[in-house]
DNA sequence: CGCTTAATTGATCAGGGTCAATCGTGGTGG
DNA sequence: CCACCACGATTGACCCTGATCAATTAAGCG
C-alpha cells in the first residue's frame, strides 16, 4: 500500500461491451481505483487482474467487501458518496462506465437496465456468499470456504492462486493473518493442500475441504 | 417455528405499486413465504412486519442473510432455484409480484427494469452492512452496530423493538443466544441500554453505542 | 394455575487474538 | 554476483473472548 505507485491510471483503447461502450484503463498494483467517500461517476468491470473493495471503519480497521476477477462488475454504488473504495490487487486492466451516460441509456433501452439489474444481483450473490462465510464459527470453515469460493473460478478445480496477501484474506474473512497463515499450514499437515510456493494453493482433497467448509 | 401455523397464506386486495401491480398477501408468524430450493416465481414487498431470509447449511446451521422490514424488497433471487428460504418473523402483509410479469414489463418499459436494479442495490447496501457487522471482531461491536441499524428505521431513534428471537439475532450476527444475551446484558449493566421488557429496547447513550459500534 | 418455550446467568474450556521472534523471498545496490 | 535489506509470512507462547454445557428464571398461553 506505502510502496512507488506506477503513476495514474492509462487509458487504453475500449473493447465492446453488451450496449454500452467502456472505457479501457489499466491499472497498476497497490494503486487506487475509486476513493471511500467520492462521488461515484461510474462503475467498471474486470477485463484483468483482481480487484478488491473495502470499507474502512471507524477505528482505521479495514474490511474487504469483495474480490473481482475477470468479467466481474464492481463499483455498483449509486448514493450521493461512495461507502467503499477499490484498490488494484495486482496489475489491472479495466473497462469503465459512467454513470450518467448508461443512465440515460436506460432510459431507453430496457435492455440497459435488464443488464444493470444483472450486474447487481451477480453482486448480490457473491455479497450473500461472503455473509456466509464470516457467518461461520471457526476459521478453517471460513478459510476451506474462501479456497473453495476461489477454485470454482479457477480454470484447474485443483490449482489456486492467492493474487491477495494473507491480510487481504483476513481483512476479507474476518481474521489476522496469524490465523490465516495457522489454518493453512494446519491444512497442508493434514495433507489436504499443497503450497507449492506462498501464492499457489494444490487443494488435494477437495471433498474434505467441503466437508470442513459445511 | 415448530408451532400451529395460520393455515395458508391469505390473499388481500392488492394496493397499488410504482408501475408494477402486486398481489396482496398475509402472512401469519413464523409462516414460510417461499422455500431454498425452490423455483423463484417472484420477489415480495414487506407492506407490514418483518421478515427474516435464511440459508441452511451443510451441517444444518442456519445464516440469516437479513430482515426485511416495511417497504424493503426481498426475494429478489432469480437463478434456477432459490438460494435462500424466508419466513414471517411477525405477522406479515406483503405484496407479491410475479417474476414473468415483471419480466415481461421490463422489456417495454424502461422504468421498471430501473426500478427493480434499485431494489437490488437497496438489498445490496443492506448486505454490504451485514458483512461488516460480521467482519466485525467482538460481540459487543456486532450488537452495538445492529441496534443502531435498527435504530435508524425506528420512529423514535431511542427506541428499538427486538421483533426477532435472540436465536435470530446470534444467527444473523454469528453468535451463539448466550453471547447475545449477555452483550445485552452488559450494555444495561453499563446503562447504554434499558430492557424495558424482553423486546423493547431504549437505547439510552447513542454515542457510546456508537463509540463501540465503531 | 401449571406447562412450554424463550431468555438469562453461571462455570468451564477451547479457539483465535495478541505480542514477539524467526524465517523466507524478492529487490536493490555495492 | 553476492550481500544486505525490507516486507510478508510463519511459528511460538500466552491470554481473553465467546462457545459449550448446564441450571435457573421469566414469560406467554391454554
Amino acid at each position: 500500500m506505502t510502496k512507488p505507485l506506477p503513476a495514474q491510471p492509462r487509458y487504453i483503447p475500449a473493447p465492446r461491451s453488451p450496449g454500452m461502450v467502456g472505457t479501457g484503463l489499466v491499472v497498476g498494483e497497490g494503486q487506487e481505483i475509486f476513493a471511500q467517500g467520492a462521488v461515484p461517476h461510474g462503475f467498471f468491470r474486470v477485463l484483468s487482474g483482481v480487484v478488491r473493495v473495502c470499507r474502512v471503519l471507524g477505528d482505521g480497521r479495514r474490511q474487504i467487501l469483495g474480490f473481482y476477477a475477470v468479467d466481474d462488475v464492481f463499483g455498483l454504488d449509486f448514493g450521493s458518496e461512495r461507502q467503499h473504495y477499490a484498490e488494484a490487487v495486482n496489475d489491472c486492466t479495466l473497462l469503465s462506465f459512467r454513470r450518467r451516460a448508461v443512465e440515460a441509456l436506460a432510459q431507453e433501452n430496457a435492455a440497459i437496465g435488464q443488464q444493470l439489474f444483472l450486474y447487481a444481483m451477480q453482486d448480490l450473490v457473491q455479497t450473500r456468499n461472503h455473509v456466509q462465510l464470516l457467518g461461520r464459527r471457526s476459521a478453517a470453515e471460513k478459510l476451506a470456504g474462501f479456497l473453495l469460493a476461489l477454485s470454482l473460478r479457477a480454470t484447474d478445480r485443483h490449482m489456486v492462486t492467492l493474487v491477495m496477501t494473507r491480510q487481504d484474506i483476513g481483512d476479507y474473512l474476518g481474521l489476522t493473518i496469524e490465523t490465516v497463515s495457522r489454518s493453512l499450514s494446519q491444512f497442508e499437515r493434514q495433507g489436504l493442500i499443497a503450497l507449492s510456493n506462498i501464492r499457489d494453493v494444490h487443494l488435494l482433497n477437495l471433498p474434505a475441504l467441503e466437508e470442513i467448509s459445511a
